[in-house]
Parts: C-alpha cells; structure tokens; sequence
DNA sequence: TTGTGTTTTATTGCCTCC
DNA sequence: GGAGGCAATAAAACACAA
C-alpha cells in the first residue's frame, strides 16, 4: 500500500504508539516543539511514527523519504467521512474501533475528526454568510422600490392638490355664489379619495396639507417600517447582536432549523 | 523549477463537564 | 482532577501559476 503502507499494520512491531503517544522522539512533534528546533535538529527528522530499530536500518532509510507527515490514504479519509456524516462527535468506543479497522492511531482518528469539525464550521459560516447577504440584499432592494413608490404617490397626491385648490379658486370667484360640494363631482371625489388615502398611509407629508388632524409621524426608518423593525424580543441575543440596523431583526430565521448530526453549528448561532 | 497559496495532519493551551 | 472539545498555530504536503 504505497509509502505509508505501514499505517494498516498495526501489529507491526514498531511500537507506534507508545513512540508517538509518549512523545519520546521529539524531532517528529509538530506545532510549538517543531518551532524550537534549530537547523541541525530539523536535518535529523525522521519520518512519522518511526521505531528506534528503523533508524538504524538502512532499507529504511530507502523505503521512506525523509521529513514526512504522512497523509492518509484516499481509503482512510473516506471510511473518515463516512464515518463522521453518521455522526461527528467520536465517543471512545467507536474511536477504538475505527482506529483499529483504519490501522491509526485512536489520537490520529481524534484529531482528524477535530480538524474536520472545524473545517466544517468554516464551511457553515460561510453558507450562512451567503444566506445573510442574500437576504439582506433582497430587503435591500424592496426597501427601495418602496422608497421610488412613495416618492411617485407623494408627488401625484402634490399635483392632485394644487388641482383641487385650483378648482375652488375659480368656483369662488363669483361673489355670493358659494356652491354646495357636489358628492358626484369627480373632483371632490378625488379629494375624498386622497383623504382616505392618506389616513392610511402613515407619515405622508401630502396629509400635512389635507388634513392637520392626521397622525405626523418623522420620516425615518420606524415611521416607514414598523412591522421590520421590532420583530421579536432579542434580549437573550449576545452582546454584539445589540448594534444592530434597521433591518437585523429580519434575518432572525422563521423557523428553526432541524437538528442533524451537525448540531454544533445551531449552537453556534444560538438556535435552541 | 520555483515561489506562493491552500489543505491536511498534528500539537499546545485553555475551558468545560462529570 | 482527568477526559474531551475547541481555537490557535506550526509545519508538511500538495496545487498551480509564472
């Protein structure tokens, strides 16, 4: 099986396990004990999970190349992830066994699940990055077709009550005639209309004009989106969810995701 | 071939849980 | 206090463009 065949040879009599557990070979250490290594030291490294006896053996030396951290095979990582799409936590009953059937070391069978919960941490992040922006560009782009909305019905309701002030002006001229408001008259009908309307839709500057006892709200972000702002009670939410814009409270997702086997993300983002 | 960026394997130190 | 998890990190292995 290639270079590394010895991986699937655990009754070899290396001894690998007490010689890479027991950390008696220091120069085959990654991480902080291979940054203090100076040069000679690093010229000396031997391959992983080498025995005393291999050392000394000159076929072995032909055998494996030097400074090696040796990947595991396309068949192990796969029996890996078979195993971790089952389930990604590792009790010591199934590290054993999979350690045994694999031909590792149960720590290398620990560690690559570790590396692998992390990596598919990253992975989720950035899915759900994606799912954040997505969304938020979509509310991004209704808020402002409903910001071209408003413009256009705020300088229609304009044009329409120069209009009307207009056609009152002319109907006053004749002193002493001051006409009953004819109800079938399009344009107090119109007028009613905008009333009505404007009643409705909060916060237009065009009820200033038609009608004083109408609510005037700011024009700001609460006046034109109340059912956005105040969504739901965050105050369980953690501290940086609390700078948030008019729009975080959107993104809280409608239902809860389901808990699969990759529980870890939703605790993560606080899903229950 | 070589320089550089990415991925994978592994260690260390800290934290939490039982 | 020991076991196990995680974040940060190192370093080998790998991929790939110039």
């Amino acid at each position: 099986m290639e270079s590394n065949s010895f991986f699937f040879d655990p009754s070899a009599s290396h001894g690998n396990s007490m010689f890479f557990l027991g950390n008696l070979n220091p120069v085959v250490q990654g991480g902080g004990a291979r940054s203090m290594m100076n040069m000679e030291e690093t010229s000396k490294r031997r391959p992983f999970f080498s025995s005393p006896e291999d050392l000394y053996d000159d076929d072995f030396y032909d055998d494996q190349l030097p400074e090696k951290k040796r990947r595991l095979t396309t068949e192990q990582v796969h029996l890996l992830e078979k195993s971790f799409e089952t389930e990604n936590k590792l009790e010591p009953e199934r590290k054993t066994q999979l350690a045994k059937k694999l031909g590792l070391q149960p720590r290398q069978v620990a560690v690559w699940f570790q590396n692998r919960r992390a990596r598919w941490k990253t992975k989720q992040l950035e899915r759900d990055y994606d799912l954040l922006k997505s969304t938020y560009d979509q509310l991004l782009s209704n808020y402002d077709s409903i910001v071209m909305d408003n413009d256009k019905l705020r300088s229609e309701v304009t044009s329409l009550t120069e209009k009307l002030q207009g056609k009152q002006e002319t109907a006053n001229e004749p002193p002493g005639q001051v006409p009953e408001p004819n109800q079938l008259d399009p344009v107090y009908i119109n007028a009613a209309a905008i009333k009505t309307e404007d009643r409705l839709s909060s916060g237009s500057v065009g009820s200033a004009v038609l009608d004083d006892d109408a609510p005037q709200l700011l024009d700001s972000c609460d006046s034109y989106f109340p059912s956005i702002v105040p969504i739901q009670d965050n105050s369980n939410a953690s501290d940086h969810d609390n700078d948030r814009s008019c729009f975080a409270d959107v993104f809280v997702p409608t239902t809860s995701p389901s808990h699969d086997h990759h529980g870890e993300s939703l605790a993560f983002w606080g899903w229950p």
